[in-house]
DNA sequence: TGAATAGTGTCTATAAGACAATATCCC
DNA sequence: GGGATATTGTCTTATAGACACTATTCA
């Protein structure tokens, strides 16, 4: 670790607690899935005060020598025994109030993990849970999101978290027509079906199927594998493969 | 001030230096411009080392109960005299290497403002300079920014500051065609040649005239004014201004 | 009058929405 | 065969690029 050493006039200023302050800086992730029509996270309830008993996103602090990156990597191994998952930097909250214990900032990122990954992570650990997201506004215009368990009851959201994962939301809205979103979340083969189940779940509205198969066919991000679904009670679909390009 | 409490656990534990540390946290703002075909940025001289000579954005250090974005403003005031611009959070940068004093986690911002009052503020200053970038790859590709002042010289930059840059240019490029960018670079009446230049500097590549024509009055953000331009040695263009709502 | 750029009209190519027709599986 | 969804083909509409043509100002 390199020695920190003030001998900036700036830097100074930094010890001198009545100018600055050195907050703790905390990660939350927003792990999110799409599935049975809507998008769905990881929470994780809280067990000390205050906001005993509400839903936070899995969060830590950040380790000395540890990058931003790392961090969020860590804590989503530590908190969900995920790895190797998608995951970007989405925004940081620093609002003075945001956190009733003291001054704290949140560098916020969100992951993006197939369904069954999340719903194991969930479903393995007391505490947590899958919540399906309760979006009340239209297109990328943002704002707060609210959280519903699977048995319908409403999850209060702890700190400015429900800003964060709106946040979450209206940021893979946006990547959604220029990155290979569904490829995080999808299973290795899937039918056009599947993959407009997933951008219709992202954007929280229905989709042109004629228009969605030959946009999706045109990019050049799928191929086709030649197999085919088996026992859907009706034609099978062809199931495709992200292109190696895509991955990216 | 809330009084800092450190009930806790997690929070408890960000006091063990072994374990958590608390990093300085700053803010840097990418004040740009577009014009004369390029984007443009402030740029101050280190004049104290490390990297003393460097160039680098307009930065400070946040202070007690300020919010992120409460300390960006205060920031372009301080180096640039400048207020109400257009103003908003980029990334944030916390690499453990990235500056050589030590372990500091840097919000980055990003401005936009007219290139008269940007060109005004370097002049007013000594140690400063609106520096043209040197954008080395094309569309959202992204990657560091370069820096030249007007004179032809290539501006060092310090610590990360070029990864900050090219992180602004790759967020602006990518808000042109959906967002307002124009309105915070523009006088308040100019033409559909000026406004399709600032498009041309943002994107670094030229537009088809029709087209943009044609996409910018049919996207009612503009209206005619009724006026044209004067002495210009051709016909003159009509003056549009942007209406209320797309200055949101 | 000529240089230079603004602004209009039209043609073509491409992408999206709508919809009909056919294909293929399971029951 | 019937139900259900996949897949293909066609038509229409909206938008972008290309280009020709006209308009208007200043020198």
């Amino acid at each position: 670790m390199p020695k920190t050493d003030f001998t900036d006039r700036a830097f100074r200023e930094t010890s001198d607690p009545t100018r600055f302050e050195r907050p703790p800086v905390g990660i939350d992730v927003a792990a999110l899935t799409a599935g049975g029509g809507g998008l769905h996270a990881l929470l994780v309830r809280r067990d000390e005060e205050p906001q005993r008993g509400r839903w936070t996103l899995p969060g830590g602090f950040l380790a000395p020598d540890e990058s931003l990156d790392a961090a969020a990597a860590r804590v989503l191994r530590a908190k969900a025994a995920l790895r190797r998952v998608f995951l970007e930097q989405l925004y940081t909250f620093g609002a003075p109030e945001r956190d009733p214990r003291g001054r704290a900032i949140a560098v916020a990122y969100y992951a993006l993990v197939a369904p069954e990954r999340l719903r194991r992570a969930a479903a393995e650990r007391d505490g947590e849970a899958l919540a399906r997201l309760e979006v009340a506004w239209e297109g990328e215009a943002g704002g707060p999101v609210g959280a519903r368990s699977p048995d319908g009851t409403t999850l209060a959201l702890a700190f400015d978290h429900s800003e964060i994962l709106g946040m979450a939301v209206k940021r893979i809205r946006g990547k959604l027509d220029y990155a290979p979103i569904g490829f995080q979340l999808l299973p290795a083969r899937f039918t056009l079906r599947d993959l407009q189940d997933v951008h219709e779940a992202v954007l929280g509205r229905q989709l042109n199927k004629d228009s969605f198969r030959r946009r999706m066919l045109a990019s050049g991000q799928l191929e086709a594998t030649g197999d085919r679904e088996r026992s859907v009670g009706h034609r099978p679909a062809e199931l495709y493969r992200f292109t190696r390009r895509s991955a990216i």
